[in-house]
Parts: C-alpha cells; structure tokens; sequence
DNA sequence: TTGAAAGCGGTACCAC
DNA sequence: GTGGTACCGCTTTCAA
C-alpha cells in the first residue's frame, strides 16, 4: 500500500514532491487553521501543539506556497526594478544596493533590464501588475512613467526627478561637476573641453551646471560635446582632439569616455599629466587599469541603491518619508592624470 | 452617482483598482468560465460572445493576477538564475542571453547573486521553491547544488559541467587556451607565465589543459599563478614580474588581470608588444582601452546564455534535449600586443 | 456554446 | 487554544 502511494506521489508533479498545509495538519493531527497558525507565528497556540506541528513541518520539509498566500494578501513582497542597462558599472552597483535592503525586509525584486526598449517595458509592465508588485523603482528613461504612475503604488527613481511628488534619490551631480571644476582650473588648465554624456539626462545637465557655474564665476568657459557613456563614439572624440591641439584640461562624464581621452592623446603624443589633464567619472576599475591611473569623481552607487529601498520600504509600510529627494555626496579621487 | 463610485474606487487597494474575472464577467454579462476561456484563447466561445467580453476587458484595464493563475496551473513560468556576481561582464552578458530567450517563451526571470554567500543562497533557494520555479540556470559554484536538485525540477548548469545527467552549456576553454598558446608561440615568446583565474573553477581548468597541451607538445612548459578574475591581488603580478625579467610572453585568464599586467609592465620600463606579448580573455571593453590595445580571447557570453535557455525551456516544455552539453565556440580577437 | 461549482493552498474570522 | 469555513482570483470539468 505504501508503496503505491509512494508511486502515485512520484508521478505527481514530475516527482517533485512538494508538501502543503493539509499534509502537514494530518501528519499532526490538528487543523490547518493552527498549521497557519504556527507558521505566521499569529494568534494562540499552544507550546506542545506548536512543537508537533514544527516537527510535521521539518518531516515534510514544508514551504508555504506563495502564491496562494500573495492571492490572499493582494501584497507580494516583491518590488520591480527597471533600468535600462546592466553593461554599466553603475546600474549594477545601484541593483545590489537595492538588492541588499530589499534582502533585509524580506522583499523580493523582479528585474527589468529595458534596454532601452519600449515594447521591453511594456511587457514589464504589464508582469510587474500581473504580479502585484509593492513598489517601483525607476532608474530608466522611462517612456512609460505616465503608465507607471497609473499603477497607483510607491515608486523611488534614481538619477532623476520626476516631479516634487515622486520621492527620487540622485547623486550631488552639481558638486561632482564643481569638484572637478576646481581640482581642473586650480591645476592651471585654461583650454578645457566637458566631454558630457547626453545632455537629455538630468544627471548630465547637474554636472556642466555645477563645472560650468565654478568657471564662469572666474571668467572662463568651455567646450562641451555629448557622447555616450559606455560606448561613446571615438572617432568624435578623436576628430575633437585633433582639431583642438591646445586643450590643456579634460572633464568627462564617465571613466570609460575618460580612457578613450587617454587613449587618443597618448596616440597625438601628448603627456598626461603634463600636456594634459584629464578627470573621470564613477571610480570604476577602469580608473585604476590606466597609464597613467585616472583622477575621478567617485559616486557611492551601492549608497543611491541602498537609499533608493529604504525610502520605498518606507513608503510601502509607513507611507511616510522622511527625506523626499535624497542626494548622495560624491568624492573626487585623485590620481595621476591630474597634477 | 458616479462620483460615489469613483470615490469607493479611489479607497480600493490605494487606488490602485486592478479589476478581476467577475467584474469582466459582469460588465459583459457572460459567467467568469466563458471569461476564462477568452482570455486562454480555449474551448468554444461564441463569435459574439468573444467580442463583448473582449470589449469589456479592454474597458476595465483588465490583467489577470497571475498569482490566482499559477496557483492553479501549478506553473509559474518563471526561471531562477543563480549567479556569484554581477561585477563581471560575463555574467551580465550571460544574463541577456537568458533573458532574451525567456522572453520569447514567456517566462520571468527571478535573478540570485549569491554573491559567494551561502546564506543568500540558501534563501534564494527557499523563494524558488516558494515561487515553483519552473527550471534553474546555475552559473555559480553552489554549495547547495545537492539541494536544488532535489527541486527535482529542471537545471540547466553554465560554466560547469555537475554531471553527465545535468545538461550543461559551457565555452570552449580548451579551445581558447590552445588558441592563446598558439599565437603567443608562434610568435616567439620562450619565457611564458599563464595568470589563471582560481584553479578549482573547470573552465580555468580547462584553460590551462588547453594552454599546456600546445606549449608540452613542443617540449615547453611555463609558470601558473592563480588569481581573482575581478579584482586580482595587483601585488601578486608585480612581485612574479619583478622577479622574472625575462618573461616575454603572458597568458591571463581575464582581461582585467591583463590590464593590470600592463600597467605593471610599463612601470618596469618593457615595451608591449616589443619585449613582452601578452593575451586576455573575454575581449571586454578594457581590451579597446589600454595602450596598446589588447589581444584576447573572446567568449560568445551572449550566447551561452541564450543557449542555456534554450536547452532549459526544451527541458520544461518538452523534457528532451538534442545537445545534452553544448560547447560554445571561442575566437581569438588579434590587436595590438601580440606582434 | 455556456454556466455552476469544485478545487488550487493559504488566511483569518468566528464559534466553541 | 483550536477547528470549521468563507473567501482570494482563476481554471477546468461536467451538465445543461
């Protein structure tokens, strides 16, 4: 007999036996009202009938279905993520930030990588309700905000403010800018160039805001061009370059733009940091794999990630914040491609 | 009246009113049954019977909870991914490979970073089973390994190879080391070091049997030093090359240890590829931004990850697989520090 | 071609 | 303290 049960068992599920709340109430012989009971730790339960209980649930080697349980509850402790890259230093720093705290408060986090994709998104989208996430965090261009927004439940962006309503936490782009500015012009450079990212972003327009406000509060200014990120186009970079032999000073958006910088002045025979000086963004390892190692601005993307969390945690239980817009410090890191 | 309406709507769950299959079945004066089969697309449903219903789920914005869905199905479409880290560019790219392809099939992705820390892991593997994954891609060293296989659902191993049962996806390391021997031979080098990654991971293995073979089948043997892929312990590289001048010729298993080689050799005064040639692995960005540019050994991580899905939604849907371990092939990228 | 009803695996209220 | 039971939202027989 046992053994026919054993097979009707294996064949159930492709034998993936995965016990539930009535077996474990029959194995100790009480209701599921109290198996329920005990495993939320919820209303009176007596000790000895708790240890049965306990022992049926190791027996079985029991795991509470979330699913029937998110069905009840309509929460699921699961949050959703969107970015729009995962090839990016910072995106990956900010996820694990993120991923941590959501860790601690028991949250689970559905990522969605977009690139940049809007059918991508949309299909996200659409999971992330299908799902019941609790809560959103932004960290893409979304072209689907107005949607997100429709959704009804907390959202946190990162590197960008949405509206004064949104909470959002971002780096002190302003400062890194002015950081980089001061270390630059008090070196002595005169001919300078900000090899931006795209200017479309919020975090691009805070950095030349706060470079451009240190420069022309002593009179100067300078050139600036858009580029991407990760993979900027070289041969703009070059041409630029070529054609402005007597730039003395480089500030550019991310380490990566900084070591093509690098790559083309050592190409022009140019001396860094003699000819030129030059200033990166993010400290990635890439900052430290250079000849010369690259000066940077430092951003504490695990910190934005972190933060980012607590104030959606904080939203999801409390509904309450006690810093809407959270602004993270960055540090520049001095190397030697700065005097 | 419809204020009222409106105002209960606004109490309802935040706000965020989701409606469900009985309000559909209502608005469209049909039974939640005849619902259910408009939106699986099954069993008979009269032409005109569809269109109303249809009509009245695009009125109410409705998206079925998934949780009530695979509570029943007993299927969540949904995949775990276990990973050690996501700082490695071949995990990321791996992961939009699996992704690409989950996408396709319909399937959601629950990423693990285990980041090397069984306590994580433990946990992930605690919501898989909670969440009834559908099937697993490991691309970690799992300690738990033992333990998800009693999932006893589908896994599909990256990287390495568990056992000849667990169907495996895996880059041609041997290849890739053999290729890198080749080269760095043909081209002279006598004095040769080969930086692997940790010696206990089957691809550095791999790697090394590959190497070797090329370099003993000529009658030449070289050093092995094990370090991180990541973040290698720089002291380690700069003691070996200060202390072997007459190293002309470098393997490393990542082009990160490789930059960092380079940076250790122009310190030293050697000309790349003049008095050293050296060979990375991965042909990362890095590999375009050092001075010189670097010659590599490039992994398909793309496609390792969509393969890997391939094989695993074979696995769930059809419970057969034509290629039980594939072995993706690699390519040897030339550029500037190899003669 | 449609609808009533019995689950799926839990939670929580209400008796006892 | 405990157990019975009505849901949660959806799928799927089974009758009609």
């Amino acid at each position: 007999m046992k053994l026919i049960i054993d097979i009707i068992k294996l064949c159930m599920k492709g034998s993936g036996f995965m016990a539930n709340i009535k077996e474990v109430a029959k194995k100790a012989n009480v209701s599921i009202a109290t198996v329920s009971r005990v495993i939320n730790n919820k209303g009176y339960v007596n000790e000895e009938t708790r240890k049965l209980v306990e022992s049926a649930i190791n027996d079985l080697q029991y795991i509470p279905n979330e699913f029937a349980r998110s069905l009840y509850r309509k929460v699921s402790k699961t949050i959703g993520i969107i970015v729009p890259h995962l090839n990016n230093p910072f995106y990956y720093r900010v996820i694990e930030g993120i991923e941590d705290i959501a860790f601690d408060f028991g949250y689970k986090v559905m990522l969605c990588n977009s690139r940049e994709n809007i059918e991508r998104e949309k299909e996200y989208l659409k999971q992330f309700i299908k799902y019941n996430i609790d809560g959103l965090i932004i960290g893409s261009n979304s072209n689907e905000i107005a949607r997100y927004l429709e959704l009804n439940i907390p959202i946190v962006t990162i590197d960008r403010v949405i509206s004064d309503e949104i909470p959002s936490v971002i780096s002190d782009n302003t400062c890194g800018g002015k950081k980089a500015a001061k270390k630059i012009i008090d070196n002595g450079c005169m001919n300078i160039v900000h090899f931006r990212g795209p200017s479309t972003l919020l975090t691009v327009q805070q950095r030349a805001e706060g470079f451009n406000e240190y420069l022309s509060s002593l009179g100067l200014a300078c050139d600036e061009v858009d580029l991407d990120f990760i993979d900027p186009d070289t041969s703009i970079i070059a041409d630029y370059l070529n054609t402005h032999p007597n730039i003395d000073g480089i500030f550019c958006d991310s380490d990566t733009i900084a070591s093509y910088c690098m790559h083309e002045l050592t190409k022009l025979g140019k001396k860094i940091p003699g000819d030129v000086q030059i200033i990166g963004y993010d400290n990635t390892i890439l900052a430290q794999l250079t000849t010369p190692n690259l000066t940077t601005i430092s951003q504490r993307m695990y910190n934005i990630g972190s933060e980012a969390m607590a104030s959606l945690e904080s939203l999801i239980s409390k509904s309450i914040l006690d810093t809407k817009h959270k602004v993270i410090p960055v540090t520049l890191i001095e190397r030697e491609s700065t005097k």
